[in-house]
DNA sequence: AAATAAAATTAGGTAAGCCTAATTGTGTAT
DNA sequence: ATACACAATTAGGCTTACCTAATTTTATTT
């Protein structure tokens, strides 16, 4: 059995890996759950006792298959139930995120599988997210951050970059929905903002910092 | 903020109390939480001094005002969640209790308003045990055991005053199910046992054990 | 290559929530 | 009133998951 902590780490270890693509320092998992750097030191040495990380001393950790595999798990849940707050529930997705937390350390194979049915079997959650199968595959689309695209191309949004609420709520106030069309018609070169015409009627202006973060699909 | 082992012994003590209308004692308390009593002795002092429950020393425990409301909330997410799992996720009413007493422990307030009003403000949950409202309140029905039911008398069943598995599982093999209406026709001097008649069809005999366990309510 | 800064580890410690074994309290039968 | 049985408590200990302070390792600058 993994506990709470162990969950919790493998997931953080996932994400970081994911998003520098090379060994976890032992300070950036500290920094991302807020724990102090001696207790991860210690903990790591425990998680990679049981096989869920491989540790070198000094150098950081990454997840082995199984701890992968957990990690994976994890995600998946958080997801699911970040799919039903939203779809079902009536919440916003900038409120999801904390709830989706708790829920996903609740234990019953049996309840992700029939969720899963229940919502139709999402691919994605309320941010774009992928949704891990329960093998821990996924099925990759083809995404990249609307900066990369040039002027012309007709694209979907499909998913953020960036997850902080400040984002998600300037994507909401801003009339900005997952599965909109974004046609780009002007690229500023001199400080890489877009302007774009959303569902073909808006027309508006995005900032190189919004346009980074985010994804599209060409359609 | 309250821990998930003093959420669990506030459950327990409220439903040892209204069980059994009485201080409740450690060795009870141990007993439904597979505790070990000195360990009760132990975390039941901490709980007092916190002002969670009323403890006189050998003689049992009894819940404050603040207790009480936080375990009629624990109660009242346990029975929403079940709902949710039987109605929403097609689960069956006999598989449903471990998940729920996972999914009891999420903290969020929103969350529970959205679920309740997802659900539709049910009154009951799927064992017809009764849902108390956000501020600790039930609406009591007039149910009582079909034992104390007499000859002619026409009844809807409601809910179950014995929750084993095996009880529920036997009700749902004899196709007996909450809101069925049962006629008393025969009741036996000798055993107890109740001949009845289910849902104007179904001719039914059963034992004493059952019908002490069967709650009704007269129609 | 030496000095310094930053990161990681070690050592020792704490709180929560449990345990066993020993002791004390309480209630019932004689 | 005494003895016995059982319930409750006390005392001492353990594990998990954290902490701070001190030390060591690694990387960077001069």
């Amino acid at each position: 059995m993994t506990s709470l902590a162990e969950e919790n780490y493998l997931k953080a270890i996932y994400k970081l890996y994911e998003k520098n693509g090379a060994m976890v320092s032992t300070s950036a998992l500290a920094e991302t759950l807020q724990i102090n750097a001696a207790s991860v030191t210690d903990f790591i040495k425990k998680m990679a006792a049981k096989k869920l990380i491989s540790y070198q001393k000094s150098k950081g950790v990454s997840l082995t298959e199984q701890g992968r595999l957990i990690a994976l798990n994890i995600i998946r849940k958080h997801r699911l139930w970040e799919v039903w707050l939203v779809n079902n529930l009536g919440f916003k997705w900038d409120e999801v995120h904390e709830i989706a937390e708790q829920l996903e350390h609740v234990i019953s194979d049996e309840l992700i599988e029939n969720l899963d049915k229940h919502l139709g079997y999402p691919k994605a959650d309320p941010h774009g997210d992928l949704i891990p199968d329960a093998k821990g595959r996924f099925i990759k689309n083809s995404s990249k951050p609307l900066l990369e695209c040039t002027k012309g191309d007709k694209v979907k949004f499909t998913g953020v970059a960036e997850h902080s609420n400040s984002f998600l709520q300037y994507l909401t106030k801003s009339n900005i929905s997952l599965g909109d069309e974004i046609v780009v018609e002007v690229i500023e070169e001199y400080d890489n903002s877009f302007q774009v015409k959303i569902n073909k009627k808006e027309r508006k202006l995005l900032s190189k910092e919004v346009v980074k973060n985010l994804l599209v699909v060409v359609m």
